[in-house]
DNA sequence: GTCTATATAGTGATAGAC
DNA sequence: GTCTATCACTATATAGAC
């Protein structure tokens, strides 16, 4: 990996505001969280968090760059050119199951908040980089003909469709047992599903 | 059907809130509405609000409740006694993806927002009646061997977890074809998927 | 039952000392 | 770079006339 400029990590103030705010938005919720409630569960005063950002906005806007770009680097470290569609598939969904498992309030956030909301100016999860690349691999497997011929939206919401449905139903408590136990049922499933 | 107690329905101002305000709360979100947001919108005054709910929460409240009363009786009527699980199962689908054409807000409101940031007292979807109507269909099929054998929860979001999706989809926009269109494929792919 | 006017509390954000 | 004190504003909800 290349050098990276270190632009975001100070380490200290930046990362606890951000880690703060992230745990207190998905417990409580954006609306219901309020910069005085950050500066508190931080430990910090309110001076200090706006010297680092602009707004209570620009906050949730860090912390889900933030996580998509983690995303996006490790959905690419995990699929590899030239295996099949149908590992590269499943190798997604359990990164996911593990995810959420991992770091729940960074998926609860990510994909289960309604971002329009209080980020006017974020692209819908839809149309994030990570999602492109599991429609790319979906493509793929359409293209050397593992999976039927449809639609990529289509496609991708039929493969992986149950397996966003799970981690939910995982983070809304309703399943106790970790997502990795379901992976073969629910990926089997799918596959069933959508390939030839 | 009997005739029901209309405790409801003075049919003017009541329902006119709750309409107003479920498109207010769709479009803008529930805390980027505020009561007088309601008022100007349905051209009344603050007063008659007031009036007919006890606060803002309440409106939602009542908006939701309804909204899973319809669904309620709806699915009671699609869902026949003695039909296969598979026709069953599919005409709980296809119900949903017209009702997520017809009243696009009310579908958004019922299963795509954070009710819990805002009504705390509210039980989460998972566990409304509506859903457990499309477990225990999905139950059937279990029993009778048209369904493989898997945890209830598990081949119920098999089956319906890309239904789901392809409606969140739709309402935010990503797809933007009729989901009725999609019919045949999300099914036959998802019950392909958990049929023996 | 509907209205207007207002009370009260809390929000996001800024100013300016250190 | 971090602090405290405070501003300007908007929100929910209530009071009380009609």
């Amino acid at each position: 990996m290349t050098e990276k400029i270190q632009k975001n990590r100070p380490k200290d103030l930046r990362s606890a505001i951000l880690k703060t705010a992230l745990h207190l938005f998905t417990t409580h919720g954006y609306f219901n969280t309020s910069v005085h409630d950050i500066r508190r569960e931080a430990g910090i005063s309110i001076g200090a968090i706006y010297h680092h950002f602009d707004s209570k906005e620009s906050i949730a806007k860090a912390i889900y760059d933030d996580l998509l770009e983690q995303e996006t680097e490790a959905i690419a470290q995990i699929t590899i050119d030239g295996q099949t569609a149908r590992d590269n598939c499943r190798a997604i969904m359990n990164h996911l199951f593990i995810m959420a498992e991992e770091n729940p309030e960074a998926m609860e956030f990510m994909l289960y908040s309604k971002h329009r909301e209080f980020m006017p100016s974020a692209l819908p999860v839809c149309s994030s980089k990570p999602l492109s690349m599991m429609r790319k691999a979906v493509q793929l497997g359409i293209d050397n003909g593992e999976i039927l011929p449809m639609e990529i939206t289509l496609a991708t919401t039929c493969l992986f469709g149950s397996m966003f449905r799970m981690i939910h139903l995982r983070l809304d408590g309703i399943i106790t047992e970790p997502l990795p136990t379901f992976l073969d049922t629910i990926f089997e499933c799918a596959w069933r599903g959508v390939s030839r």
